[in-house]
DNA sequence: TTGAAAGCGCTACCAG
DNA sequence: CTGGTAGCGCTTTCAA
């Protein structure tokens, strides 16, 4: 069952068996090849991967951290990495992170071990690698310093977790591993983002194009960056249908189910007559918000409208149908595992598109 | 970076160095034990899992074999088992079968070249693997002839393709490995089992108690053994609370949302008066059929009654909140891997209780 | 306890 | 094109 056991069964040296069987191109006589395959084919022969990983110092497989399978954001991307790695011969080693930045070092380290043609990263949505674990108080250093603008929230994550994990992956790839992060600038990888900003954008002309004017805006903590950019795109998309959105309809609430129905409860408790419609930065979030909403003896889509963002899969499932912006993340997923594969160098960064969807939860006006 | 480097600055032989970190236990001098650890820290020295492979003839790591990693009944089964593998320090390798059963042998013969440790399969819910692909006129031929009771479904599989699994299987667990198989039962492998059949059977009780006495019931295929067990349990829990189910409202349709839709808007159709409350063997056909219900100007939870299955996320977020019965898939993952772990001889079996959760599309009667 | 050395299965370089 | 053969990094006898 070894390469030596094919080797003598088809009469020829193991180097040849090797070659014919796995190595570079044509260098083998036909004859000879097809003898090797038909010993194989015979013996049952299976290479051994760690043999030849120790052999090349290389295995053909990309390692992927996400922050929790069940959540569908990541496993929609992990479908996605691992359909295109698949289809290019590549096995999928999958860890989790569970949003610990700590752990997703440790990870990484571990994962390099295995020596993986690729590592892909595919990040939570919060600003500084994770930062559901990190100080609050922003006091945290941050290791790549040079690139960490004032401002831009990087600084967030751990006192240098974060820059270990960037040296590591910089390590990797200098030793010739390609890196992928999704949904995370601003790092020296390659990385496929979402457009969220455009999104919202585009969100915001429809909804003004279907008649809306006075809105309200549900959204998480100015940390949350994918929140923050939803909300920049959706202001600037009114502005440019001239609208201007009112501060007091801007309601900061947790990125949940449960962030949603309080802030539409608090709405509604304290007057929704102004509102015709509320924008909730996601979509789980709306959904709490429209039963919060039909709690409080407003019918969604009716009494007030609702939209979100992310297009999930209960969107259609309520009632009524929810207005959103789809995220095709298992495109990203591949288009991760197509820059990483594509030769590239290394900086290169693509962005997903997304596409809004009107349903029932936003009827036209009048 | 390699042993080697790690036993000269340590000052003793690779061999010692080697038993230090890894090997066995207490051979080892506690003082060279020691310079060889604080050696390996400073040269920041990571062992190559593939050469630990290769020497030793395993990898630290579990296959797993998933239909989809999109869909959440496996990405809850793979977010069990990655946990309980990482407690345990292994790497858990993930793959997609996309429910083909050529695939999954395919995978199998390849995830078996890795050597690792543990595979687990969690194969469909249907019988004979995976079904979908198969011929559905049952002249299948089974390999695992012996075990194949004729009636029980088994037969159902492509040509000889799950033999041929069965026996990769068998020749891996030969070799050392272990095999746990998850809601696949009769097969010469540990089994992690959902109960199906005593959740549907506490769900009809439940109901009954609830004061409802006319069912209807949406089932899949024959084939689809999930839907069978829940169907099978239901009614006998139902004929335990002295209430007999009328054949005319038991209907086949899909597996699906759609198949869920198709069967209420049939039902709705030719009048649903005589039904007081519909059973669907899944929650996703469960709430297709409250749309369509809704849709035929019925409304769930007040005209006519729906419980399903699952307790997906999504059961929650419609309107009315659906009754189902909670299936804890995660837990199914971590039991998957403590059967593997855990020492006793090969054929075990562990079945995952369910527990049913009533909501408000299942109103008490009067 | 320790070190030397023989592999583990495979690749890749080097002569032929 | 092919066959030796020297590793790849680590484990594990086998003596010492």
């Amino acid at each position: 069952m070894t390469l030596h056991d094919v080797a003598r069964e088809a009469g020829v040296s193991i180097a040849t068996a090797s070659r014919a069987l796995n190595g570079s191109a044509r260098n083998v006589r036909t004859e000879n090849a097809s003898r090797v395959r038909a010993a194989a084919a015979k013996l049952d022969y299976r290479p051994h991967p760690s043999a030849q990983a120790v052999a090349r110092g290389s295995t053909p497989t990309v390692a992927l951290v996400v922050g929790d399978v069940a959540d569908p954001y990541f496993s929609a991307i992990a479908a996605g990495v691992t359909q295109a790695a698949e289809a290019a011969g590549l096995v999928v080693t999958m860890a989790v992170a569970g949003r610990s930045p700590q752990r997703e070092l440790e990870l990484v380290r571990t994962l390099r071990g295995q020596r993986p043609r690729v590592i892909v990263l595919a990040g939570t949505r919060i600003d500084g690698t994770t930062a559901s674990t990190a100080p609050k108080d922003g006091r945290a250093v941050d290791g790549a310093a040079a690139s960490a603008a004032p401002g831009d929230g990087r600084a967030v994550g751990g006192t240098d977790t974060r820059g270990a994990l960037v040296g590591e992956l910089e390590e990797y790839q200098a030793a010739g591993g390609r890196v992928v992060m999704v949904s995370q600038r601003d790092l020296p990888f390659d990385t496929v983002t979402i457009d969220n900003t455009g999104g919202a954008h585009r969100l915001a002309r429809a909804l003004a194009g279907a008649g809306y004017r006075r809105f309200a805006v549900f959204r998480a903590s100015e940390s949350v960056r994918t929140s923050r950019d939803r909300v920049a795109g959706f202001t600037a998309g009114l502005r440019a249908a001239g609208i201007s959105l009112d501060d007091r309809f801007v309601i900061e609430t947790e990125f949940t189910r449960g962030g949603g129905y309080e802030a539409a409860r608090k709405l509604a408790e304290r007057g929704a007559d102004e509102v015709e419609i509320v924008f909730a930065v996601s979509d789980v979030m709306a959904i709490g918000a429209m039963t919060a909403f039909r709690d409080a003896g407003l019918v969604p889509g009716e009494d007030i409208a609702v939209a979100g963002f992310d297009d999930i899969d209960s969107a259609i499932d309520v009632t009524p149908a929810l207005t959103s912006v789809a995220v095709p993340l298992r495109e990203a997923g591949q288009e991760a595992m197509r820059l990483a594969l594509g030769g590239g160098p290394a900086p290169d960064a693509v962005q997903i598109s997304t596409r809004v969807v009107l349903r029932e939860s936003t009827p036209a006006r009048r």
